[in-house]
RNA sequence: GGGCUCGUAGUCUAGUUUGGUUAGGAUCCGGGCUUUGGGAGCCUGAGACCCCGGUUCAAAUCCGGGCGGGCCCA
């Protein structure tokens, strides 16, 4: 046997074992662009889980989903100052069409605000236009400098944004808040990853927005990742794109809008957080497979009993393994691949009418009766489900503190951890300094501990 | 942005220091036999020196430049 098969990095080596489970799980490989990656037929079948559970929560909230093209005329994206210079250093453009130098150039969109926001203000008329809320489907293409990891960092993504136009400012911070919610929900619900919710502070905010929250999680290693934003733009691009309407005291008014976002990042996060030494560790909810059978050995009567075992499990997502190799073989592959439930067939429990159950969150076996089957299962994949947030919130919550120090700061991030203290705006930069860690999202008020004036406190980490 | 490293079949690698047989092995892939409860075995076939230039009788090996990967630091 050899031991290139299996994974050959612990999970405390977590950036070398990060990228090989991403290869050998078959998730993504390395494309002939730069920074840019393949995303294959079993890290994509992540993708289609989250894309089914959002899209019907961005349906039920009230949401249309649009398409608007991929390329931005330079003017449009230029009008939001704040937005383009925010942008600028990570735009991809498009110069020439076939041999001819375009008079202007075309972004490649990094995200669709100035595109979509053209064409919204066509579109607005009267308070009984709103509130617009549409969705987009789509990639977008932003080109990072620093180190690009499969992803959680590239150049080119696939995500979805949400774009809203309001009336008020109220009704804006209520549909912020909504889709933060949304994505909480898919973040601990769906994906089992608990996360700190809440306002980013003034200097992480959306390029553009009156403000921004975002949803939190926190890595293995103590890093934070951003997995979802959703952001209160207020008014700063209805005024510079025009987006009007005639309210009913007679009087035209600028709309309030948001946008809010996740992207196939989260993907990155399910395979930090729940992945182990053997591999990919999926919740159920996102498996792509729930539950394998194995026929051992793989004969036309084990086959036909795991057909039948499979039907019975419908509607769960169930493969059976017909390939012609040793069970030792599949379970170790399986098992790379994070399937959260393998069910051994063979001669003996075709006999006892006792199935055996292989859990891939706890790596034991257990038995259970045939004909129970299909409730059993469902139970053990809610179990592991359930088992998976447990295990990240506990792990979340031993890597949360309070520093009420500079010292104390420093050193608690450097021990990993995500840590609250009241920093204010002028010594955030500071912090950054000594230790790495960013602010991530405010969590009350209090006083500097660098200068003792009243200040936000916030959730310092370092980050992805 | 700075530093360190590494590019040999699909994948992992030996060979590079000290230039010189037909570039060796493992795995994967195709065919055949055999086997199946934690990465089985035998036979057989196919498959590689990142690119460009230089030095040399001779370059995977030395030199220069590109391109690409990985790691660490700001």
């Amino acid at each position: 046997m050899s031991k290139e098969l299996g994974m050959t990095h612990k999970k405390s080596d977590l950036s070398e074992w990060y990228v090989e489970v991403v290869r050998k799980a078959d998730l993504a490989e390395y494309s002939p662009v730069e920074g840019c990656i393949i995303i294959k037929p079993y890290g994509y079948a992540i993708w289609e889980r989250i894309y089914e559970w959002l899209n019907e929560r961005i349906k039920e909230t009230g949401h249309k989903n649009v398409y608007f093209p991929l390329l931005i005329p330079e003017r449009l994206l230029k009008k939001e100052a704040e937005h383009f210079e925010g942008f600028t250093p990570e735009v991809a453009w498009v110069t020439h069409g076939g041999k001819k130098k375009l008079n202007e150039r075309l972004a490649i969109r990094p995200t669709s605000e100035t595109i979509m926001y053209t064409t919204f203000s066509k579109w607005i008329r009267s308070y009984k236009d709103l509130p617009l809320k549409v969705n987009q489907w789509a990639n977008i293409v932003r080109w990072e400098t620093k180190m690009t990891k499969p992803f959680l960092r590239g150049r080119e993504f696939l995500w979805q944004e949400g774009h809203t136009a309001h009336r008020t400012n109220e009704d804006a911070d209520e549909e912020v808040e909504k889709m933060l919610n949304v994505y909480k929900e898919l973040a601990e619900d769906v994906l089992a990853i608990p996360v700190l919710a809440g306002k980013k502070t003034d200097s992480e905010k959306f390029a553009g927005a009156l403000y921004t929250m975002s949803i939190e999680g926190l890595m293995p290693d103590g890093k934070a990742l951003q997995m979802g934003t959703s952001h209160n733009l207020g008014q700063h691009f209805s005024k510079v794109f025009d987006i009007k309407f005639s309210d009913e005291d007679e009087k035209k008014k600028h709309v309030w809008q948001t946008s809010w976002g996740v992207s196939t990042r989260l993907i990155g996060a399910v395979v930090m957080v729940h992945g182990d030494d053997k591999g990919l560790v999926l919740p159920p909810k996102v498996a792509p497979i729930q539950v394998v059978i194995v026929p051992i050995p793989s004969n036309e009567r084990t086959v036909e009993e795991a057909q039948k075992l499979a039907d019975a499990l419908h509607p769960l997502r169930v493969e059976i393994d017909e390939r012609e190799r040793t069970p030792g073989f599949k379970f170790n592959d399986w098992e790379l691949r994070g399937v959260p439930v393998r069910i051994e067939l063979g001669e003996r429990e075709i006999e006892s009418g006792e199935l055996t159950i292989f859990r891939r969150d706890t790596r034991e076996r257990a038995k259970l009766l045939s004909k129970d089957a299909k409730e059993g299962i469902e139970r053990i994949l809610d179990e592991i489900q359930s088992n998976l947030f447990d295990r990240a919130r506990k792990f979340l919550e031993s890597r949360m503190d309070v520093a009420k120090s500079v010292d104390e700061l420093v050193e608690k991030i450097n021990e990993g951890k995500i840590v609250r203290a009241a920093v204010c705006p002028e010594h955030e930069s500071k912090v950054k300094e000594l230790c790495g860690a960013t602010p991530r999202i405010i969590s009350g008020r209090g006083k500097c501990i660098f200068c003792g004036k009243d200040c936000n406190e916030v959730w310092f980490a370092k980050t992805y």
